[in-house]
DNA sequence: CCTACCGATCGGTAGG
DNA sequence: CCTACCGATCGGTAGG
């Protein structure tokens, strides 16, 4: 969407035979890319890696053009402040994941579709967003709201409430038919947290795999009926 | 646990006329108690406080001693650096959580105690833990545990087993009865992830109380039976 | 526990 | 996007 055109000040012939001050090349990408404009998706994405990593705090902005073969003052080209760019992590990841959420149900062409099935795709898709391999957005946005401004925390809180707003009804639903007996703001909101935490000891590569984590909640949340 | 006798240099006459350059009394507390060695537990609390609002990283040394009205430096006469201090709240977090769960758990004398009435007991307190008036010191060690070292991890990871332990008898229990369907050991991070998460969104001042969130997960968890 | 400091790091910027 | 830099802040310390 931002994809900016670069102006490049190619160097031109040193004026005179002063040694070269070049910074012994701890960065300078491998050249497998030229540089297309999509320099800024890989800040985002190695700012993501690092604040889910490290914490925002944590991290410094040096780290992050490290990162991508930067220069240290090279990302403010990119992004006004530090807090830009974890804004710019938090509002990409919940476009995102509000995409996959909405592929998830929208697969389901059934004229009434069943609750139970809705679920259990409201709960897949989630966790492919928390876990799927380089899915760091989201969990950043999960545990890095207290570094974000007020302003830019509603705007975030209204993507939010936008994601969660699809569950109501299904939970209404579940409730309606007894297979959810608790009240249904606080289901999606005691659900919703089972989730969210898993990302502090859901490990991939060993344990569980999302299908049997998946099972385990709709068991967990649903009674039998 | 770590009283220290202090020995005090009180102030002898200014040796001349120097205009004394105490700084502009920002610090000092009111005087309403004496020094009398406990400054270690308000130092603990304040930082519980100041980490849990504004993270660890986010939060300087000089917050913690402004805070209990000391100088910049004083913090390091009571722990030897800030980590120390993190890791304290989170030692002391756990010994209070565990020490109220236990009493919990041991107020049920009957001789077969009724896994569904432990459960409820074990969830009001881990909610007491988590929301009782002043209670920093467990949301600390939930959102804050990247910031320790390896060997301090392993250490509170070690009191966290001891505080889990006794939920899986009782979901076992639960489990054989049927009213828990869901495997035991990811029913038991499923549920305390419901909870833990609660720090984000549950206010004590309005909606809910501890007594009907505890009544909620009862019903989102077990089935009838 | 205060005083006075130090060295390091960090976000950010001007200017090309 | 690099260069060279600044001002501010921070954890920590010696010495009393």
């Amino acid at each position: 969407m931002n994809s900016l055109a670069l102006t490049l000040h190619p160097f031109a012939a040193l004026p005179d035979d002063a040694a070269p001050k070049r910074p012994r090349g701890r960065p300078r990408k491998t050249e497998e890319e030229r540089d297309d404009g999509n320099r800024r998706a890989e800040l985002l994405a190695a700012a993501a890696r690092l604040f889910r990593r490290q914490g925002f705090d944590a991290t410094s902005t040096r780290d992050i053009a490290a990162a991508v073969g930067m220069h240290s003052g090279s990302p403010f080209y990119h992004f006004k402040s530090k807090d830009a760019l974890l804004y710019a992590v938090m509002e990409e990841g919940m476009h995102t994941a509000i995409a996959r959420q909405r592929a998830a149900l929208a697969s389901d062409t059934s004229p009434e579709p069943d609750p139970r099935v809705q679920l259990r795709r409201l709960i897949r898709s989630h966790f492919d967003t928390l876990h799927g391999p380089g899915n760091d957005f989201i969990p950043v946005m999960l545990y890095e709201q207290r570094s974000l401004s007020s302003r830019q925390r509603s705007t975030i809180a209204q993507l939010q409430a936008d994601y969660e707003a699809p569950w109501t009804p299904v939970l209404e639903a579940l409730h309606a038919s007894g297979q959810l007996l608790a009240p249904v703001k606080l289901s999606r909101l005691l659900i919703l947290g089972a989730l969210n935490w898993s990302v502090q000891w859901f490990d991939r590569k060993k344990g569980a795999s999302l299908d049997e984590l998946t099972d385990a909640c709709l068991a967990l949340f649903l009674k039998p009926c």
